[in-house]
DNA sequence: GGTCCCGCGGGACAAATGTCACGGGCGGCC
DNA sequence: GGCCGCCCGTGACATTTGTCCCGCGGGACC
């Protein structure tokens, strides 16, 4: 657009939700340097030499990115900067921003990583789908598990891609959906198909969210207001129905094929 | 290191080999490897010079990558491509390959993933220092766990970085290390100083790894050749080293500090 | 009405887990 | 030498965990 610098009212990048673990919780404090990672303020510098081969007749894609690693962020951003039919207009680092960043710049595709602080990027998309219809939803998670792309397309994304693979196939990707077509890896399809969707309750998620960090019935009881007893039950049956032997290889089971 | 690679279920393509580069992507794969063969009696201080902006005649700084996840390592690669003072002359995806390639390629500095299937990154820094002096290393990692940072300068590694913060950090780190400085998070190596070495004996450790997923007393002593009471005895013990109240707790509080 | 399923809880019980006290052997260090 | 820490093991014990069977209430469906 055509403000120049990071202060604009709506599309602040990154905002400075903090990330687990880093002691350091460095700000904000994104600005671009200048040279050449231009960043994804589209007028930051008139000398921006992409060459337009069709020159305005086709606007640029417009794509909201959120991903919470920092470093993969910008290093995604400043590449798909690169291509010279797309363009990065905004940037979060949390779940809980995406959907009212969206709604500020309105872009044309988002491209949400699932694990993020404060939301899932499945919840998000799930809203987006509804408050932004316009916004086709890419989703690029680390961990290509079943659970996870079907919650991906029941919450109406248009594609899938997993973090490994070659950073080219993104930009091919994100102008595939464009064009509406769906973009799934195949082998993942298949398994999501063959796995079929969770078989556990919404109260055995539930406990077994609560059990994932090693507590004791009694903890798991009190967060999610439940008997002692119906813990164990559900515990019991969430083993069973995992076909494991512990509460621990049962949360294991369970987060492998996506069901938490 | 809860993900690794549990599950295969996408394309599997992380060979163990250098990465194909891509087709748009001029990355300097493996294939540098024959022209570094040749010299091998070089000057033992590599460019030591400042960079100069716009000097030609030196040369470049010569990268290996090691970096498990496809689209972060495509990714770093082609953003340190567009510096014109780096050269990426060397992708791995599995930390076993890292000596190998590095003897092979005989980079200037070494850029390392921690967590890496096959074998752990600051395994292999370790090795690196002795049977490739010349190559420094620089950890790149996600968790900036004490733990982690401590075991990195005791592999004699000349910088720790964390995967958030900007991209522009990395470039910036790279040139630093290579003109002798230590990069290291003031923050962090403060939490590395005042948490202290690991209280965990080797046992304990292992022990703890073989629980951590989710494995009974029986498994863990088949695995560690131990007696059964021996195990509990270590379970217990590294349960009061934790501060915790159970083995799930334990392995936590463990991988959280970055002692296993 | 009846019947079925589900969420929730109780109680009893075996198995696993966590704790403690106690041994012996080995190596380092004052 | 004595002391200490780590290693490895045993046995006994309390607590927790996992399993099974039971009951209650409510909603849906016939």
């Amino acid at each position: 657009m055509s403000d120049a610098h990071p202060d604009q009212a709506g599309p602040s990048t990154t905002s400075s939700s903090g990330v687990p673990g880093g002691p350091g919780g460095r700000a904000g404090t994104d600005a671009a340097r200048g040279g050449a990672s231009g960043g994804e303020a589209e007028g930051t510098r008139p000398g921006v030499e992409q060459t337009r081969p069709g020159a305005e007749e086709t606007r640029r894609i417009r794509v909201l990115l959120a991903e919470d690693q920092g470093m993969m962020r910008g290093a995604l951003a400043l590449l798909l900067g690169l291509e010279d039919d797309i363009e990065v207009v905004a940037q979060v680092a949390a779940g809980d921003r995406i959907v009212a960043e969206a709604v500020a710049v309105r872009p044309d595709i988002a491209l949400l990583d699932i694990e993020l602080p404060g939301r899932s990027g499945l919840d998000a998309a799930a809203e987006l789908r509804t408050r932004l219809p316009s916004c086709r939803v890419l989703i690029l998670t680390t961990f290509g598990r079943p659970g996870y792309l079907r919650r991906a397309m029941e919450a109406g994304a248009a594609g899938f891609l997993v973090k490994d693979g070659p950073v080219e196939d993104l930009a091919v990707a994100i102008r595939r959906v464009l064009r509406g077509e769906r973009v799934i890896d195949p082998a993942l399809a298949a398994a999501a198909l063959s796995a079929g969707p969770s078989p556990l309750t919404q109260r055995e998620q539930d406990v077994l969210n609560a059990a994932a960090d090693g507590a004791t019935v009694a903890d798991i009881a009190g967060r999610v207001f439940l008997s002692e007893s119906t813990v164990r039950n559900y515990l019991s049956s969430a083993i069973g129905k995992t076909g494991t032997r512990n509460r621990m290889e049962a949360v294991r089971a369970a987060r492998q094929n996506g069901w938490l």
